[in-house]
DNA sequence: CTGAAAGCGCTTACAG
DNA sequence: CTGAAAGCGCTTACAG
């Protein structure tokens, strides 16, 4: 009778050793056929690989690791706003992908904009042994890597800086590409342009902000608190604020900072039928962008090409580069489809 | 002077015996401490966390995991058709939140529907062994996990079933979802309905298929093959398929089975200016569809709720239920916004 | 080219 | 309550 798996049935993995035996070798041989040393005399290589077959072996690569030189686990870790975000889950996917070509896997996690959470997730990738993490970060104080630089890990960071300068960042021209928005509305005939932002205390919220002064500054017009709101983290916050803002004061355009904030406004826009009326930039690219009418315009960062140089990046850190950590900005670009370019109205 | 770390300098990391030969006991009492055994003199506690934040050392949860009954690497794996799809990344954070609050982080990667990367990818996580998977598989053959249970890891499928029927699935109610969203389309007056789907041989599509032909036969309605296209499976793909559908046949309603059909038939139905006149239900819910205008009427399902209910049975599984495999189907719900309740013009 | 011994950083099993 | 020995499944360093 044939040795059937009972189904549920505990079995134990096979070893090295198990292969080892069944092939009549070292376990060293059976190593060596495991990481393609090429010096095995053809002979051992078949009987090793048709006993592991038999067998059902497949390697420990956690156990292969703790003695291995370095102690590399080919795991990366790869920490987020929140996985579920369009963009962050793009930036996800450039990771994976350049990854995954080396081999290595990722590990992911959501901060949610949480201090203590970043420090602790921190922690756990580094209790895990991970050669390196891509981190957008949340805090602003991030002395704590040194230790784990010194210790092997490489950093690189996305969106927003190490405080103080101590890995590599890759962020997009978030000042620059605000003040490109902001002026094409401007370009447009527009005077009265809101500000739509998330806290302050986010990097990119305050360079972007800057940006929108600069434009404004740059044409000479004067800023108008009235027009400002800051501090919104989600689409419906921003759709309320849009709200209020529209009602109290009279702009007649808004930048909107970021892609929720932009779907909220989107939302407000249509509910109070100013869509038409009030001309909308937004700062990153939302779906279906081009299906609303009229579609929005945006300055658009390219997720996957940050995701793609930060790991890029990361993997020459693994490699021993250790020269000084350098700021790495990716251009964003407009596109016109429709929201910034709206005709104004006659003056009365 | 202060032995002030050097940076770029490479330094070894500290392990238990550095901490346990620094504060005078056993590694056996450093592992205890570190492990939350309760039975440490409180002296000793005190000596051992003293001596590990001085050295900053850091337990090594690779290792530990090598000697553990069991072997539990407190990780699992969950590969899905691609991180960066909407519905996909939500299935993924709420899979992060279930395992995070029982300390477990998540490994994932996408398949893209491609059969030899799921056996691969599957075999990597084995490789580093994962306590778990959960998986959006794009094979139909998935003989290959029972050697992995018996070796005690846990599956759990999500979306399609394992074949055979080896695991848990947790689903929506394709086949319902779809008949009701259909019939909803008959009861607003529609007599041709149009299906758009993705490849007959991926399970949702095929369950979609049927529920909306049994929503016509009940309603006694033929079903006409030039209303159908299968085999879509991108948004650009859609577009041009509802593009030509639309010049070809004459449907006064569409079924797209899934979010990037939708957003690619939404595109055409703009473009070709016939959004007010031909009425549209999608299966899933898709991003802005309150924004667009009509408001897009899609059934959707709960991808949070499959995220968190295969992480639960994920668990149990991996807590020793040894069950025959069940089939859980989560329910859809219908979101009236308009594009489904569009006027019929009247007869000419 | 091959393999026996030692060791990676922990936990288990056991003795005191 | 505490710790010395053995072992998890591999790789390193070394001898033949």
């Amino acid at each position: 009778m044939v040795n059937q798996a009972h189904p549920g049935e505990r079995r134990d993995r096979p070893t090295m050793h198990d292969v080892a035996a069944l092939a009549g070798v070292g376990i060293k041989t059976v190593s060596r056929v495991f990481n393609d040393v090429p010096t095995v005399a053809p002979d051992l290589v078949t009987r090793v690989r048709t006993a592991a077959e038999k067998l059902g072996y497949r390697p420990n690569l956690t156990a292969a690791s703790l003695r291995r030189s370095g102690g590399r686990t080919n795991t990366i870790g790869l920490l987020l706003e929140d996985v579920s975000n369009p963009y962050s889950s793009l930036v996800h996917r450039a990771v994976e992908d350049y990854a995954r070509a080396r081999n290595v896997l990722v590990l992911a996690g959501s901060l949610d904009e949480d201090h203590d959470r970043e420090r602790e997730l921190t922690r756990t990738l580094i209790d895990r042994r991970v050669d390196g993490i891509i981190i957008m970060p949340s805090s602003d104080d991030h002395r704590y890597i040194v230790a784990e630089q010194q210790a092997g890990v490489s950093f690189v960071f996305i969106d927003r800086p190490p405080s103080p300068l101590l890995a590599d960042l890759v962020v997009s021209d978030n000042r620059g590409g605000a003040r490109r928005a902001v002026q094409h509305l401007l370009d447009n005939g527009r005077r009265a342009v809101a500000f739509l932002g998330d806290d302050l205390g986010v990097y990119t919220a305050q360079q972007r902000f800057a940006g929108f002064c600069d434009a404004l500054a740059e044409t000479g017009i004067d800023s108008r608190p009235e027009l400002v709101r800051h501090g919104l983290r989600t689409a419906s916050q921003a759709r309320d604020a849009a709200r209020e803002l529209l009602t109290s004061a009279a702009p007649d355009a808004i930048f909107s900072s970021q892609n929720l904030i932009t779907i909220g406004v989107l939302e407000t826009l249509h509910r109070m039928d100013l869509h038409r009326t009030v001309a909308l930039v937004g700062f990153d690219d939302v779906p279906l962008a081009d299906v609303v009418d009229p579609g929005v315009t945006v300055m658009a960062q390219g997720p996957t090409g940050i995701g793609t140089e930060a790991a890029r990046l990361l993997f020459k850190r693994m490699a021993g580069d250790a020269s000084p950590p350098a700021v790495y900005t990716l251009p964003t670009h407009l596109i016109v489809r429709g929201s910034g370019e709206l005709p104004v109205p006659a003056a009365p």
